[in-house]
DNA sequence: GTCTATATATCGATAGAC
DNA sequence: GTCTATCGATATATAGAC
């Protein structure tokens, strides 16, 4: 299925600058086709478009990552490796105000950053979740990775007020994901014409002030 | 474009019956669409397979709605009429845990009961709503209908903690919204096989008692 | 108002020259 | 590794008999 090649070459570790090229493509490939598969859905996407867009044939397309679905689960899989790391400052020895502060900024920032990725994603969930399928368990398994026990015990330690550390994590990715994959209705509803940085501090300040207040932490 | 009729009838209004069968086929397939749009997207979803669910043949549904965008259109609709009716509790004079509380579990039980049409809309603004367009900007200022000038106002009287109103109605919409349109993943992060109508009233004091304390109400 | 058969368009995928 | 030309499948939409 690699060896493709016409003429015969040790190995693909033996030409860096064709492993560099290739790359290279798939990464102009992927953020062309993050883009299509969240402005359009991953039907309404077209392999003709996702090429205009990274300005390659669409044929290049193929060869790279060979069908459609393929290149979607590549979109998926490449959003999905750079949450997993969002989850760090969880940890039952942390100062709870700390934790949850950057945790609500991190992931707003990367919703913000990130935001067609997060509507990829988005996408996938609202229909089903059939592409990634049974995949789904495992990484909701390795998002939260066990820090709803985290937030239990803080509740029994008294240090927050009574919340149930998985609903607690649910409504947090509720609210920092909203943001960024309703942007549209975001920007009717605060009157604006696109938002701002500022705007996305002002953001941050209100999720936190909220979030905080429901745990009886002080602002 | 009406007066397909081969054979002249006074008109539509002469016919009772007709009409009867008329509105029956249209609810019927109004109700298939809203599932399978939800399911697939737009673009994913077939004209086929939505005269298949709703048990007519396909040409039925291009006699009735014309072009599947214009069935598309009316599903929004429809979704958007049922919405606006949900925001008669608040009123300046209200008492404002009576009213945030009395909302929370209406905007729950909705996105619960008309799931799929909760989805087609996340849908809609999630790639742009460019298909609502401009009709978005009033669609949302009769969703908000002036009701976070009220937030803001019991703000003012010491009612509730600071918060902006704007944002408070974001943040409930997200977090009621999001417990229907993510459904998959709520139900792998709460181990459930399916939602019974237990764990949604679970949910419904989660989202309630975080809510309101966030507001510094008593819970 | 119902339904079969079909015209037309578009998309995903690939063959094959370079 | 790149790119043009094209095949085959599927979708929307409609014509026309009933």
């Amino acid at each position: 299925m690699t060896q493709k090649s016409p003429v015969k070459q040790g190995s693909r570790a033996a030409s860096p600058r064709k492993a560099s090229i290739r790359r290279q493509n798939q990464a102009v490939i992927l953020a062309a086709a993050e883009d299509v598969f969240a402005e359009r859905g991953y039907a309404g996407a077209s392999m003709s478009e996702i090429a205009r867009r990274a300005d390659l044939p669409k044929a290049n397309l193929h060869y790279y990552f060979g069908t459609k679905e393929e290149l979607y689960r590549a979109v998926l899989d490449d959003i999905l490796t750079a949450w997993r790391h969002d989850m760090d400052g969880f940890r039952s020895d942390a100062d709870p105000k700390q934790a949850v502060s950057a945790y609500i900024r991190l992931k707003l920032d990367f919703s913000h950053r990130r935001a067609s990725g997060s509507k990829v994603f988005a996408n996938e969930i609202i229909h089903g979740a059939s592409v990634l399928g049974d995949a789904l368990g495992d990484l909701v398994r390795a998002g939260i990775a066990g820090k709803d026990k985290v937030v239990d015990e803080w509740v029994t330690k008294g240090l927050i007020a009574p919340v149930d550390g998985r609903h607690f994590f649910i409504m947090l990715w509720a609210m920092t994901q909203h943001y960024a994959d309703f942007e549209v209705q975001i920007r009717k509803v605060l009157g604006k014409e696109a938002l701002t940085e500022a705007d996305w501090r002002e953001i941050a300040i209100q999720v936190e002030t909220f979030v905080l207040r429901a745990l009886c932490l002080p602002v």
